[in-house]
DNA sequence: CGGATTTGACCCGCGC
DNA sequence: GCGCGGGTCAAATCCG
């Protein structure tokens, strides 16, 4: 699950949308996308949540057999790649966890069917990535989570210049890549 | 002109 | 067997 307003949030992959359908569960329509490398066949899932409709979830399936490679805002990332050759598709997961961080490992709406048995135990195949990310974060996500605030404001300005929830994201997200890639290359 | 996005059609599994 | 919901394809379109 991730807070934001937009959909296309960049976790260092190129997606390509390929589809669009609405749920019931939600009155918003979800996306599908896939990684553009041709052999790569990771999807990725995007829906609104019908709660909270600034929240985004997110579920990435498959995995990614390349590494980030050609990152679209400058080269030299080693944090989501490294997490990626991890295990499995967990590590995008965990990805998206950190930068959101609102929301404990063991409560995600659930995982990838890595473990055959009805007890996914989430943690215990969260925790190799989530700890990765931790060590080359410096410090936990605690810090993340109690400075983020998860009710932002309404803030649909539409044409104004009022900064809106994303930006704390986008500041989140901006302090992660700060570890992933140097500074300069993020203005575009 | 090419790549990404949009959007309707098509396909498949499931329930009645 | 049919209808429905969900997932994917592909032609058209958009944008750089």
């Amino acid at each position: 699950m991730t807070k934001s307003e937009i959909d296309h949030l960049e976790d260092g992959y190129r997606w390509r949308k390929y589809g669009q359908k609405a749920v019931k569960n939600s009155p918003f329509p979800r996306s599908y996308y896939r990684c553009t490398n041709s052999k790569c066949t990771v999807k990725k899932r995007v829906e609104r949540s019908s709660a909270d409709p600034s929240v985004v979830i997110t579920t990435y399936e498959g995995q990614h057999c390349h590494h980030i490679g050609s990152f679209p805002r400058g080269g030299g990332v080693g944090a989501a790649a490294a997490a990626a050759h991890i295990h499995r598709s967990v590590a995008a997961v965990a990805l998206a966890e950190q930068m959101s961080s609102f929301i404990p490992p063991q409560q995600l709406y659930g995982l990838p069917p890595l473990r055959p048995q009805g007890s996914p135990s989430s943690e215990t195949v969260v925790s190799p990535a989530s700890t990765s990310l931790q060590q080359l974060n410096g410090s936990g996500d605690e810090l993340q989570r109690t400075s983020f605030s998860p009710r932002a404001s309404p803030a649909r300005s539409p044409t104004t210049t009022t900064p809106s929830p994303a930006i704390s994201v986008v500041e989140k997200a901006g302090g992660l890549l700060d570890d992933m890639v140097p500074h300069g290359v993020r203005h575009g």
